[in-house]
RNA sequence: GCGCCCGUAGCUCAGCUGGAUAGAGCACCGGACUUCUAAUCCGACGGUCCCAGGUUCGAGUCCUGGCGGGCGCACCA
């Protein structure tokens, strides 16, 4: 179980505005073991070093892209400049000296290739002994020990129903901060909640004007958009709902506890509670809920920090940051309104001051839409223009939006996708093949919504971040080929493998490893898992171990449909047993840093 | 008008931070369930990697300029 599971507090039970510590990392975190694929590597770098004399970092190993060819290959065009030979020659004269060097690893000069290959057996029992030993913290690690992530992520606004849109956020920060867990590193995921500015002003002056003939507390949420989208509505035609709207938030702002603070108190709860049942389905927990709102006393010492700084002015009545220097056409940071009220800029740099003092944090990831990399970018030159040699840290992780294929989604307008709709559909459709396919499964409905909700989010996860996605129900509702359901059916299978093994009483023997020696490309692949969490982790890249797992999955089924574990001579059945076991560990660990479960029926 | 992001098979996407013959899924066609789950597997079909230049021993990948689509461009969030 990785330590993100262990965060003790999940958000059902978070009141806003509330602090909790961060998560601490597993006492007995992922054992600081090298992984039994770098054991290889490392012992080819160290002979091409020594061979070569060239520095072990300046070498890089890659992968054939044909398996024939090897494990490992190292082109020798870079060395031709300093040795003045042909890539060919080069390669040929290296390799003598290098099969001396390695044992265990036969070397081969194809061309201006050298390439790797390892002893099939040693192969497959360093790697599946190396994952069975670790089993759910194979991959694992401590090299962010001490390094602290803070991470902005799902961040809806409140009075609002989630769309599909808001998942991208939630399901997207929630994997990264799951992938640094597992390697050690302290998280604090974030749920900067939507509850401040001028729209606010807008839901309390209608409530104030027509709450008294709605129920709020029975389905809280679709009544209060119903009331922003009259609101909207009507103002065009009564100028006088504008100002009412304004003088609202005005109030608000001012901080006096009177009658509008205590309406928008009651929106902010209510919107809260709604919310913890979608982030229940997701399995998503935070460390921090926290309204915008939260920052209010921080607003003031934060403009008068900016304007100590001495890169304010005042421009058009509003108080400004100019970043003029970083692009000609690159619009003013707004720090104040000519009305003095404060802005969502004004409360996000307030929010980094505070992440930063309290956190001293390594990377400090705000998951949010493609469609603010330019308030993140100016909000990133301002603090380049105030001298804080952080500013780096502050890293807008942007996705491509979901539209319909109609166009852009818009809440106000009618025309979106709800989140909820999407689980439910989903969950329900893969009951119904459930208990169409595996009738004697004892609960149907709770392995429906492992599935069902399981697409929905491999699927948010499935491509590059920065793609923009077109919403349709065939895709999300997809549950063959390159899906969530494909890893979890894989996973399933290599599960009841073991049971019906174990039931046996076979498979508890001693390992012929040289029985699995074959399946090379499979258990290569097992190997390479602790080195994509690394990256998908440095990349804030989640679509790199869903990638990872789908190809990971297509060599699993294909090696299950050629090769049987039971009822094989002893030592074979035990071999096989252990790398389905490892595939079994591998996929589960992969699914389980998604977000996404990992049933062992369905 | 300006800026940022994207452009790979009919559709949806990979392509390991410049390397060997560009790979999957969906769809279509053909095959495999008396044996560990057929949400699977095996096979066939399918490509001017948007276009034009450039850098390089080598470019889908880097640079420049176009074209197409998306997003954004000071008192909304």
């Amino acid at each position: 179980m990785g330590p993100h599971l262990a965060r003790a507090v999940s958000s059902s039970s978070v009141q806003p505005n509330q602090l909790l510590p961060p998560t601490i990392p597993a006492i007995q975190a992922a054992p600081a073991h090298q992984t039994s694929m770098q054991a290889f590597t490392d012992a080819i770098l160290t002979a091409l070093a020594a061979e070569t004399g060239l520095a072990r970092d300046d070498l890089n190993l890659e992968t054939p892209r044909n398996p024939e060819l090897g494990d490992f290959a190292f082109p020798c065009f870079p060395l031709a400049k300093t040795l003045r030979k042909a890539p060919p020659i080069i390669a040929q004269g290296l390799a003598e000296g290098l099969t001396q060097r390695l044992e265990g690893i036969e070397v081969q000069a194809t061309g201006p290739y050298l390439n790797f290959r390892i002893d099939r057996p040693s192969l497959a029992k360093s790697v599946i002994e190396s994952i069975l030993a670790a089993g759910a913290t194979y991959g694992h690690s401590n090299q962010g020990a001490g390094k602290t992530i803070v991470i902005d992520l799902s961040s809806p606004n409140i009075a609002k129903p989630m769309s599909v849109g808001h998942l991208r956020s939630t399901v997207i920060g929630a994997a990264i901060q799951r992938l640094h867990d597992a390697l050690g590193y302290t998280t604090v995921g974030i749920n900067h909640i939507g509850d401040w500015g001028s729209q606010f002003g807008k839901l309390v002056a209608a409530l104030d004007r027509w709450g008294g003939d709605v129920d709020l507390d029975n389905d809280p949420i679709p009544t209060l958009l119903k009331l922003y989208v009259r609101y909207h509505e009507e103002e065009e035609g009564d100028p006088s709902l504008k100002e009412a709207a304004a003088e609202a938030f005005r109030e608000l702002e001012s901080g006096v506890d009177g009658p509008v603070r205590a309406v928008w108190r009651k929106m902010t709860t209510l919107s809260l509670k709604e919310f913890d049942r979608v982030y229940k389905r997701l399995g998503v927990t935070f460390n921090e809920v926290r309204g915008e709102a939260f920052y209010e006393t921080y607003l003031e010492p934060t403009v008068q920090r900016i304007v100590d700084s001495g890169i304010t002015e005042v421009s058009e009545g509003a108080l400004v940051v100019s970043l003029k220097q970083f692009g000609e056409n690159l619009p003013p940071c707004i720090l104040r309104k000519t009305d003095g009220t404060t802005l969502y800029a004004t409360r996000d740099l307030a929010a980094v001051f505070h992440r930063w003092e309290l956190y001293s944090f390594e990377r400090c990831l705000y998951v949010v839409g493609g469609d603010q990399r330019l308030h993140f970018r100016q909000l990133k030159h301002v603090l380049d223009r105030m001298g804080l040699d952080w500013e780096p840290r502050m890293e807008h992780i942007d996705f491509g939006m979901v539209r319909l294929p109609e166009g852009k989604m818009s809440t106000r307008a009618g025309k979106v996708v709800f989140l909820q709709d999407v689980l439910d559909e989903a969950s329900r459709r893969a009951t119904e093949i459930i208990m169409e396919k595996n009738a004697d499964l004892p609960d149907p409905q709770a392995v429906g919504e492992m599935v069902g909700v399981g697409a929905v989010v491999f699927n948010d996860l499935k491509r590059e971040r920065v793609k923009d996605i077109a919403f349709t129900w065939e895709e999300v509702l997809a549950f063959e080929g390159d899906t969530g359901p494909y890893v979890q059916y894989t996973h399933a299978r290599l599960a009841s493998i073991r049971r019906k093994v174990e039931a046996a009483g076979e498979g508890s023997g001693q390992c012929d490893f040289a029985a699995v020696a074959e399946e090379s490309t499979l258990i290569l692949e097992l190997g390479r898992f602790p080195a994509v969490l690394v990256r998908a982790a440095a990349d804030a890249e989640p679509s790199l171990l869903t990638q990872y797992l789908l190809g990971l999955c297509r060599m699993i089924n294909s090696w299950v449909a050629r090769s049987r574990v039971l009822g094989q001579e002893a030592g074979v059945t035990s071999a096989r047993l252990a790398l389905a076991n490892s595939c079994k560990a591998v996929v589960g660990n992969g699914l389980g840093l998604l977000g996404v479960p990992a049933p062992e029926e369905m």
